[in-house]
DNA sequence: CAAAAAATTCAACGATCATTGAAAAATTGA
DNA sequence: TCAATTTTTCAATGATCGTTGAATTTTTTG
């Protein structure tokens, strides 16, 4: 019974990270409790401490777990579109493409988990005592990549807009991340926030315009 | 000693206020004890109960105090941008204009309170708890407005396009107002996240696009 | 000035919090 | 099977939480 054993092993664990991920993306850290996790979990109070340390530790094992899943298929995204493309690059829309089209796609699967981890990332995201450490550790490496990207398919553009329309980039994507449903109110329910294909096929043509527009070489 | 007297009962009530807007900003509802509070405007812990019944009567009157003042703001800039336009309504960059340059001029103020309420504002509104009552009550109504003359600037437009693109816009918008200092760490410090007179300039002609590549006249 | 009202302080309530050491149970390795 | 190791439970710790009733002070009202 060794392979039942096991199964059941990790399965606390992860039942104690998923139940955590669904909880810290609803209600940020510190509106969650260590005894919601393990009630929602289904185990003993000790026994998130036990694996995870504390609940800081918890909390980043939430969000290293799914990490360097979507951080890979994000960077692979990227290269293939600059493969794919000539000697002069990837076309600005195929680079904005990459980006987001991997995060939104994992957010369609029919496990819920993937959507739970959007949500987090969104609220880590627009939050000053997370963000600063996890955003950095987890996230800029790929943003850099990205970025680097983004200056050769804006040749001539200043440094200074780029770094800014990424930024106005990342708040749409945030936002439609988050999934807060206050689309839905203000709509009066004629757009689903939580439509994730709808919101892929109109962010890619909204932000790769204001990139053009604001990304234009500068005089010289 | 009447005049006097009543200053310093007005004080105590708004040094709450200011505490509370703060330290709600930085740190979220439940990040926030009331002890805080007190400590942090020098007053007894009991007196932020007794002046707003309860830590969400105290919150809630940190959102009111100012959203009055910020809507009455907005809601003249784009009457104004309406009055000064032909029969043919405003150009479409000056309603992003409107919407978006009494936020970031408040916050330009020496004083930081306007500050702190911009970043209490991004966080409410990326947050599911909160957002859902908060954004409706304070909020809602001034976007409607602002919905109705984006309409009329982006004629034959589908209305699900219109409240994605704004749906990205309050995004972007958001994300700057929280001020999270994430741009500074990825420009190596290039950029600077609090210079919102950079962020404004920038913003009016990437989201103008952006509602101009996505809202086109339907076919038909 | 005296009474009424409002503002403020004080002390304490029960509840919940994260964490932990030790005991017990389950699993692994030989 | 038996010892070693890991996992899980149990019980309790001290700290902090929001709220409140009563007492006290300050301000307003007549």
């Amino acid at each position: 019974m060794a392979k039942t054993a096991v199964k059941n092993k990790v399965r606390r664990k992860d039942r104690i990270l998923d139940t955590a991920e669904a909880l810290f993306a609803r209600m940020g850290f510190v509106g969650v409790s260590m005894r919601m996790v393990a009630e929602g979990a289904q185990v003993d109070l000790a026994l998130a401490s036990y694996h995870f340390g504390n609940k800081r530790g918890l909390f980043d094992a939430v969000l290293a777990r799914r990490s360097d899943i979507i951080n890979e298929k994000r960077l692979e995204a990227l290269r293939d579109c600059i493969s794919s493309a000539g000697a002069a690059g990837p076309e600005l829309e195929a680079i904005v493409d990459a980006f987001i089209q991997p995060l939104l796609g994992v957010g369609l699967e029919k496990d819920a988990g993937w959507r739970h981890y959007m949500e987090l990332i969104a609220l880590v995201n627009s939050s000053h005592e997370l963000g600063g450490q996890a955003m950095t550790q987890f996230f800029d490496p790929l943003v850099n990549e990205f970025i680097q990207a983004l200056k050769k398919a804006l040749p001539g553009a200043a440094e200074e807009d780029i770094y800014w329309s990424h930024h106005f980039f990342s708040g749409a994507l945030t936002l439609t991340l988050a999934q807060t449903g206050r689309l839905d109110n203000l709509s009066s329910g004629k757009v689903k926030s939580n439509d994730l294909e709808a919101a892929y096929r109109r962010m890619v043509p909204f932000v790769t315009a204001g990139f053009k527009a604001l990304c234009k070489p500068e005089k010289g």
